[in-house]
This record gives structure tokens, sequence and C-alpha cells, in this order.
DNA sequence: CGAAAATTTGACATGACTCAACTGGAGTGG
DNA sequence: CCACTCCAGTTGAGTCATGTCAAATTTTCG
């Protein structure tokens, strides 16, 4: 819980009562390797932010091809957004791909909280910007670079993801098949020599 | 101006004096068909609200080839979001693609009103969690579909943008070639006979 | 009307996908 | 400690979606 609230602090100043405050609405849960915390189809009723372990974001496409939109882990907010603020069906599926921990708010907490606690908003909006930056940025690496040259500014951004997340997983964050990410690396490795 | 106040009052509510301070801070202007209003390289000084018109977001490759990120036109935000919130030089540029009326507030401006007026954090909150849920949208449909599937989700999603952006800039958004995108074009006009 | 810009068309090239076979490690159970 | 299985990763052959280049055509607009 102290890591969320200094988390929360890098943005906005926070009272003790402040902080009393978010603790009482926010529940610490473990979740082990291969648990959904939101499955497609259903409403997502939490924002989740993770403390320790990592999580994937995925879709599946009409041909029962998995998409992984996003991962999370350390000091990242994972779930399906569109789910929670609109409260409607989730999109994606968000999944454990370790043992991880996850302080959660649920939605009816967090409309409290942003009234009694209106920093909330100007902590959240922050975050979100920073995030919404990113995305376009992911958008614009979509549209303007060859897969190896995403995969190499993959590498770069999250050299920690790399080693936690199976290949086949960043393949499909990258938008390309396993077998093309394998003959990558192998090229990547030979100019290495 | 009456137009802003009335999409920032479907978010939240405003008293007739937050009204007047917004409308302080704001400067509505005219751009015509053609201006940059933001320029790669050079930092973003305002938040740029759309109030006629249309305009894109690109930015240029290794190979000056353009890749447009997003488009923006009525009550749309428009803008580089992180030139603007960490007050860095621009990685993109903004552009009219029509003749253009934009109201704008600078960065110093909306922190003041961030402070005179907190329930702006909560309507940039919403606005932006929302940008960024269909931001995510956008890259599943990178990953997932294919062009003419893509381009038939625009066409779907966006119906009045197709008539205001030349083909070759929808193509760019879509990120394949034009000739290509003419085409699936020609495909789908076949399909309908 | 004429010039420039946008779009279309066709031939050809290539990046990336698919499928199938193979390799190699990490359990698991006998 | 070995045999077996399972999963991730690799490799190769063939294919397909999409890109590139160049020329022809249509539209836009001064």
């Amino acid at each position: 819980m102290e890591q969320l609230i200094a988390y929360i602090r890098q943005f906005v100043e926070l009272t003790d009562e402040e902080i009393s405050l978010i603790a009482q609405k926010t529940v610490i849960r473990n979740y082990p390797k291969g648990h959904f915390i939101v499955v497609n189809g259903e409403i997502s009723h939490y924002e989740n932010f993770v403390i320790l372990g990592c999580l994937r974001t995925f879709t599946l496409d009409s041909r029962g091809q998995e998409h992984i939109v996003r991962f999370a882990f350390n000091n990242w907010w994972a779930g399906d957004l569109e789910s929670f603020i609109y409260q409607i069906p989730a999109k994606y599926n968000v999944q454990c791909i370790e043992n991880s921990v996850i302080a959660r708010i649920s939605y009816s907490h967090l409309e409290e909280l942003y009234e009694q606690v209106p920093k909330m908003e100007r902590f959240f909006r922050i975050v979100i910007q920073r995030a919404f930056a990113a995305c376009q940025d992911r958008i614009t690496d979509n549209l303007s670079l060859s897969a190896k040259e995403r995969y190499q500014s993959f590498r770069h951004q999250y050299p920690l993801l790399e080693q936690k997340v199976p290949q086949y997983m960043v393949a499909s964050y990258l938008g390309i098949s396993k077998e093309f990410l394998s003959k990558i690396r192998g090229e990547i490795v030979c100019e290495n020599i």
C-alpha cells in the first residue's frame, strides 16, 4: 500500500487524512500466474494498480488469434479502461503472466474518492495523459517502422519486459508472427558477431 | 466560445463565474488551410480545441514519408500532447486540412485554470480517458485486421472524415500506401454491384 | 483552359505469414 | 536416472498481402 501512495505522491501532494481515505477504498489482492482479472464479455468493476508481477491485456480476433494490446508491471495500471469507465462488457481479457500483487479500487469507491479527494482527479488526469501520449507514439511506431525496427524499439523501451515475457507474447504485442520474430532475432544475433 | 462551454458542460457542471474564468483564458483563432499550429521540433504552447474545420497530426519518418497519427475536427482536441504536457520539442506536426477555427489555451493559463476551476481536472480526465480507450482500440484494429477491414472500420467509425479528408491521407492514417487503398476501394465498389 | 494535385492502373518486388517439421529444455512419473 | 511429454523456440519452403515504381487518367482550382 505504501507503494501505491508513494506513486500517487509523485504527481500530487497528499495529507495524512487523504492517504487514509485512499487506503480505505483500496484492496490489495494476490493472484496466481494465469489468473484472469478481467474477462471478455464481463464488466470490469475495478481499476487495478500493479504492485508486483506482470499482466497482459489481449483480445481474440475472429480467427481465434490472440493480440496483446499492452503489458502492465510494477507501478502500472492494468485493466479494460473502456469497460471500466462506461461500465460495459469488456472487449479485452487481462491475465497475470506471473504471480502478481494488485491494489484495486472499485468503480463506486473511485467515484466517492474523486469527491472526497479531488486531487485524485488531477492524479489520474496526469497519469492518463502520459499513457495516452505513449499510446499515440506506439501507433506512430506501428505506422512508420518495419517489424525489426519495432522489435528493437520495444527492447530499448522495455528492457525488463523482454526477460519476463515469453517471446511469442512479444511477437503478438508487436503485431508479427512468432516465427518471424524468431527470424528477426536470428538476424540481430548475426549482426552482433 | 459557447460551443466550447457547451462541450465542457457535457462532462461537468459550470457556474457563470467559472464560465467567465474559462472564457478569459481562452483565445479564438482562425487559421487557413495548410497552416501549421504545431511544428516538429518546436514546443507546443497550447491546448487546441477545434470549433470548426479539420486538422491532422503527423510525423515524417527517416525516409521522408508522412504518417498521420490522428485527425481532429469539430469538438475534438488537436495538438502534440507530449510536447504540451512535458513542454519539450514536438515530435509531430499539426496542420489544418481546411480553414479552421480553434479555441486555444496556453500552458500557463491552463495550469491557472486547474487551480481556479478544479472541475477542469475532472473534465480533462474524462476526455482523455475516452481518447486513450479509443487509441487502444485503434492499436487492436491495427494488430488484428487486414488493410481492407481497417478501411471499412474507419469508414464506419468516421463517415464524416472520409468526405473531408483526401484519400491519400486516409491511407497514411491506416498505415497503407495510397495505391493499395485505391485498389481496396476498387474491390469494394465491385462487391457492391 | 491549363497546370498541379489526387487517384487509378498494371507489372513487379518483397516483407511478413502459414504450415510443418525439428530442436531443446523443464517438468513429471516410473 | 532415464523415458516421456509438453511447451517455447527455431528453421525452411512456399504463399500472400502489401509495397514500389512508373505511367495513365481524373479532378481541382487558379
